[in-house]
DNA sequence: TGCCCCCTGCAG
DNA sequence: CTGCAGGGGGCA
C-alpha cells in the first residue's frame, strides 16, 4: 500500500470503520514483523488514525499507539462481524479470498466481531506497539522530511537544490520530502517536464517549482482516485476492493504507448538505480 | 552516493 | 531460469 496517497486512502476508511472500536484480542503470524507488547493494547479502543508520509498511526486509549510501514507489499482488509467487508459497494473479484489468507501476519479481533487483517506477501512491513507519547522518537519519524503541500516553494527549493544526485532519487528520499513514492515520482516528474536524471543541484527555481506542483498534483491525484493498484493488486483498499489511480498515471506503466501531452512520444522505460523509470523522451529530455 | 540485502511470487 | 515488483536499512 506503498505511497503517500494510498495509506492516506486506507487511513480514513479506518479511522471511520473503527473509531471508538475495542481491540479484544490480536494473533501474531509473523513475530519478526511485530514489535513492543501485543497484550498492551488489549481491551483498548481507536481514538484516531494519523499518517506520517507512508507511515500509518493507530492510537489507542491507554497511550498506546500501532505504527504501520507497509512496505511494498502490506495491506489491511477489514471483514465485518456477517463476513462482509465493510463499506459500499461489491468487493472486486480478485478479492474472493479467504482470510486469513497465506499472507495474513497479525489479526486484530474487535470486540464489536469485526477482524482486522495486515497481510504482507513479501515479509518488508513492520508493526510497532508503542506508547503514543513515544512514536514521535522513531527514528524513522524524526527523520522523516515534511510533506510537499507542507513546505514554502523556498524551503522545498532548498531542500532539493543542494543534492548532487539524480532529482528522481532526490524526491524517492524520505528525509528530504515524504510520502512520494516509485509510482508518484515518475508521474510528477512527467509534469513538470523533467528528466528523473537530471542532478538536482542543476535545476532552476522555476523547474523545481514546477516539480513541487507536478508532486502535489499527482498526490492528490492519487488520493482523489483512492491509490494506485498495480497489476500484481497487492494494494487495496480497507474493503477489498482496488484503487484506480493507475488508469490516470502519466508514465507510470505505461511504456509503449502514448504521452497524454500528444507530443508524439512514446513512453520509454529504464531503470534509475535499479528501479523502474518511466519518460516521455520528447517533453522529458535529459539536459546537459 | 552506490550497492547489496531483506522476502515471496509472477511474468517472460 | 532470470528479472522485476508501491520500500528502505546497512554497509563501504
Amino acid at each position: 500500500m506503498p505511497e503517500l496517497p494510498e495509506v492516506e486512502t486506507v487511513r480514513g476508511q479506518l479511522a471511520k470503520a473503527l473509531s471508538g472500536h475495542t481491540i479484544s484480542e490480536v494473533i501474531v503470524h509473523a513475530p519478526r514483523m511485530v514489535t513492543g507488547e501485543v497484550k498492551d493494547i488489549l481491551k483498548q479502543s481507536i481514538q484516531t488514525v494519523r499518517r506520517f508520509g507512508k507511515v500509518l498511526v493507530i492510537d489507542c486509549t491507554g497511550n498506546i499507539s500501532v505504527v504501520i510501514h507497509f512496505k511494498m507489499s502490506g495491506q489491511l482488509i477489514l471483514i465485518q462481524k456477517d463476513g462482509k467487508r465493510i463499506a459500499g459497494g461489491h468487493p472486486s473479484a480478485d478479492w474472493v479470498q479467504a482470510l486469513p489468507s497465506a499472507h495474513t501476519r497479525v489479526t486484530f479481533l474487535f470486540a464489536n466481531g469485526d477482524t482486522l487483517y495486515f497481510n504482507d506477501q513479501r515479509f518488508f512491513g513492520w508493526i510497532k506497539i508503542m506508547p503514543t507519547d513515544t512514536v514521535a522518537e522513531l527514528s524513522y519519524l524524526k527523520h522523516l522530511g515534511p510533506e510537499p503541500w507542507d513546505i514554502a516553494d523556498d524551503d522545498f527549493f532548498s531542500r532539493i537544490h543542494k543534492k548532487n544526485k539524480a532529482i528522481k532519487l532526490v524526491i524517492l528520499d524520505q528525509e528530504i520530502i515524504s510520502g512520494v513514492g516509485n509510482i508518484y515520482a515518475n508521474d510528477a516528474l512527467w509534469e513538470a517536464s523533467l528528466h528523473p536524471e537530471t542532478i538536482a543541484k542543476q535545476l532552476t527555481k522555476e523547474q523545481v517549482s514546477r516539480l513541487q506542483s507536478g508532486i502535489i498534483t499527482v498526490l492528490k491525484d492519487g488520493i482523489r482516485y483512492k491509490g494506485a493498484t498495480a497489476a500484481d493488486a497487492k494494494y487495496v483498499h480497507l474493503d477489498g476492493m482496488l484503487g484506480t489511480y493507475q488508469h490516470h498515471a502519466r508514465v507510470y506503466d505505461r511504456t509503449g504507448e502514448s504521452c497524454r501531452r500528444n507530443d508524439g512520444g512514446i513512453i520509454e522505460k529504464f531503470a534509475v538505480a535499479g528501479r523502474g523509470t518511466y519518460i516521455c523522451p520528447v517533453c522529458q529530455k535529459k539536459q546537459s
